[in-house]
DNA sequence: GAGCACTGC
């Protein structure tokens, strides 16, 4: 246990000069106790200048003395009260008030007076009971007792402190908003967008490349034989940077400058500039598989290396081979602007500078074991040392989030008002919309805002205001294994470009500080360059269906920027083999390519082809539609009883149940839109709506005609293994409603003949074989 | 008593 004395708000130079000058007071302390002439009260009375430094604080002569006396008397009684058998015997009310709240200050005056009392009875250990208490409060790890002297506060700190070891500074762009523009307009940037048919655009967003480029290449007269698009890896993102544009070029949104969205198309037949999600274009592929109603294509933030900007890749990349007038731009942020250039054909680059403010760097000195420990002790750290200014915190899920959140109001619960206010706010995906607007209020004056979240931080949402980012260094990542054909979400180390993105999270509207909770050796050693794109690590049955619609056979030879496996690919193959999407020959039947209009898994869309049969597809679209928009309706935010403690505990935590209600009702919109949507493309593909509610058998047929790869029998130990592999699996845990189908052994080989025969299927001891229609873990 | 990073169509 270490005891710290730790200065108020300073500059760096100043930091450093008291350092120094510490060092000074203590050299020439440690000479003096040497020489045998140290005097209580620790007094300066042989340096000649007026600064009298305490643990790196300037003081007063006077203050300087009173204070090192305190500290001195302070150590005593924490000592003795270290080895006091029964703290209980000491008390002190003078220093709590009527609601039992201990005023620190008072405390620690009561417990000087009592100190140099000659007659006081419990001289001995005037703090027994309130560290009884703050043990009790904060568990014996972390606490902080505020001093107030006559003009300023300092602070105790009692912690195991984590080193930091500043490293380096990321630069920051001093950039003009304006001059870019002029530059734009004047420069080799104009002739460079007009000579050349593909250009990688390096820029940091905030750059203005989103909004200037396609305004310009407007200007030029690109927009006479055919409109600019310009793809996002996010639904929000297409849609402000749409409104921005409009607003500039002071045309209503929706006419020349417009958006697409899935469920949302904001264009008209005026429009010559679509914002767009990548997915979006890569389903207008399927439909005009050469995209001649475009004569430019922008790739954005094409660095994110999402599923869908990396097929376009691959296509537009061809088209631009026989279409000589369109032109392609990919836009990214600096990391890995070669790797695109010598994709495209060594396509020239052009850089366009960001605008960041520099970002302080730094390491742990030692690896920590507990990072999620770590970055608690940091955090509460920063809000004691450093000035204020939110912090923002990586954490890889939902769970680590509310732990976090529960020990930091613990250790900060009981505190003084001597030391700032530490607002907690959660940020996840998962957390219903009212409550992560909270992040975004602006943080009261005095106080400091700690921001817990998840990587949605790290990309899809920005805060304003964010000074200082503690980055364990870890994130959740989806990993695919090809051979049992399962998706897992790993806790993963991130990749040095994500760790870079995450330190400039810091730097948006001022010089911010990152500290990262691994050491520099760590960062240099174990991290990879780039996090592993998606294609190379997901389930790619809908990608190889949407491939195969477009007419590209040769997957294997695919010119993919990084080819998945080859595994993965055939795996795919298989599945749509399975499902009759395709013939032996690898070709794309009827049910393939009324499967590929859904912009569903194969298996659901399978589900809904099948419907016809069945005569159920109005039941089955519900159905579908429900499973696509995921778990988070049966989400519940966590365990009841501990929620129940932590709202007593923190009295005004809303009541769980509202929040689980708030969140189905987003979830079940989401639901309604997709069934909306189903229900079109099922009129699309000529299959009719019917319902079919009251045979049940029918739908289970239905399921298993899309879901018999996945089918598993119950053992007799309770576990299930699937029919075709024989691999153990178990129903999800949050399958609690029995999400599991029945069906019966016999319509795997009716419905499945040629991925199931007879003895696959034969089982003497069990009639059932439930199926695990949820999420399956590997054993 | 288990437990689901983030997008997107």
């Amino acid at each position: 246990m270490m005891f710290y004395f730790i200065s108020s708000v300073k500059s760096e130079e100043e930091r450093l000069k008291d350092q120094r000058e510490k060092e000074e007071l203590e050299q020439h302390l440690r000479e003096r106790d040497a020489a045998g002439t140290r005097k209580h009260g620790y007094c300066r009375d042989d340096i000649e200048d007026e600064q009298y430094l305490f643990e790196g604080v300037k003081l007063s002569e006077a203050e300087y003395r009173e204070l090192r006396y305190k500290k001195e008397i302070y150590e005593l009684v924490k000592k003795r009260s270290e080895e006091a058998d029964n703290v209980n015997e000491y008390r002190m009310p003078e220093a709590y008030d009527q609601e039992g709240v201990v005023n620190q200050e008072k405390r620690f005056s009561v417990a000087m007076q009592r100190y140099r009392d000659p007659n006081a009875e419990e001289k001995m250990n005037p703090f027994a009971e309130q560290e009884a208490w703050e043990e009790h409060q904060i568990g014996k790890h972390f606490y902080v007792v505020i001093l107030a002297c006559s003009q300023f506060v300092l602070r105790f700190v009692f912690e195991d402190q984590i080193d930091f070891i500043k490293a380096s500074v990321m630069d920051g762009d001093k950039f003009d908003y304006e001059e870019m523009e002029d530059s734009l307009e004047k420069s080799r940037a104009k002739s460079a967008l007009e000579a050349l048919q593909v250009l990688v655009i390096v820029g940091e967003t905030g750059s203005g490349k989103t909004t200037q480029i396609p305004q310009y290449l407007h200007d030029a007269g690109y927009t006479k034989n055919g409109m600019i698009a310009c793809t996002q890896p996010r639904r929000v993102a297409a849609m402000s940077v749409a409104a921005r544009v409009s607003q500039e070029m002071g045309v209503k949104l929706g006419h020349e400058v417009g958006y697409s969205i899935r469920f949302e198309d904001c264009t008209s037949e005026k429009t010559i500039l679509k914002y767009m999600t990548d997915g979006m274009l890569l389903r207008e592929f399927l439909g005009e598989p050469d995209l001649s109603s475009y004569s430019v294509v922008m790739v954005d933030e094409a660095h994110e290396r999402t599923l869908s900007t990396d097929i376009l890749f691959g296509l537009v990349k061809d088209i631009a081979r026989f279409r000589p007038d369109l032109k392609l731009l990919i836009s990214s942020a600096t990391l890995d602007a070669e790797k695109f250039s010598d994709y495209f054909d060594s396509a020239p680059i052009f850089k366009i500078p960001g605008r960041r403010y520099p970002v302080e760097i730094n390491f742990t000195k030692a690896p920590e074991a507990d990072y999620l420990d770590a970055a608690i002790v940091t955090s509460l750290q920063i809000h004691v040392t450093q000035p204020l200014g939110d912090i923002l915190v990586f954490l890889t899920g939902q769970e680590e989030i509310e732990t976090a959140e529960e020990i930091l109001k613990h250790r900060t619960g009981g505190l003084g008002t001597k030391i700032a206010e530490l607002i907690i706010c959660p940020i996840y995906a998962n957390l219903p919309t009212e409550l992560q607007a909270k992040i975004f209020e602006p943080t009261p004056e005095g106080a400091q805002k700690v921001v817990l979240a998840t990587n949605i931080a790290e990309t899809s949402l920005t805060i304003d205001g964010i000074k200082y980012v503690i980055d364990p260094g870890f994130c959740k990542m989806k990993s695919y294994n090809p051979r049992t054909g399962m998706e897992s979400l790993l806790v993963t180390p991130i990749s040095k470009a994500s760790a870079m993105q995450r330190a400039g999270r810091s730097g948006r509207t001022g010089p911010g500080k990152c500290f990262r909770l691994y050491t520099a050796y760590n960062f240099h050693n174990d991290l990879d360059e780039n996090t592993v794109p998606e294609i190379q690590r997901t389930n790619l049955a809908s990608v190889v269906l949407a491939l195969k619609s477009l007419g590209i056979h040769d997957l294997l030879h695919f010119d993919f920027m990084d080819p998945p496996p080859a595994e993965a690919l055939l795996k795919a193959l298989e599945l749509l083999f399975a499902l009759s999407a395709l013939n032996k020959l690898g070709e794309l039947t009827k049910v393939g390519r009324q499967m590929a209009e859904f912009p569903l898994d194969p298996m659901l869309s399978k589900m809904i082809v099948a419907s016809e049969k069945y005569k159920c597809s109005d039941d089955i679209i519900s159905i579908a539609a429900m499973l696509s928009v995921g778990n988070s309706i049966f989400y519940r935010p966590k365990d009841k009883q501990v929620h129940a403690d932590n709202a007593r505990m923190n009295f005004h935590t809303g009541s769980v149940g509202d929040h689980i209600a708030l969140l189905k009702v987003r979830s079940m919109k989401r639901a309604r839109d997709i069934r909306d949507q189903l229900a079109g493309l099922l009129e699309r593909v000529e299959i009719e709506l019917t319902s079919n509610a009251n045979d049940l058998d029918a739908i289970r047929k239905t399921i298993t005609s899309g879901f018999f790869p996945h089918s598993a029998r119950l053992q007799k130990s309770g576990s299930y293994r699937t029919v075709k592999h024989s691999q153990i699996v178990h129903i999800h845990p949050s399958s609690g409603l029995a999400q599991v189908t029945e069906l019966k052994p016999e319509w795997l080989v009716e419905i499945a003949p040629h991925y199931y025969q007879l003895k696959d299927v034969e089982d003497s001891s069990s009639k059932k074989l439930p199926r695990g229609a949820g999420r399956a873990q590997e054993d």
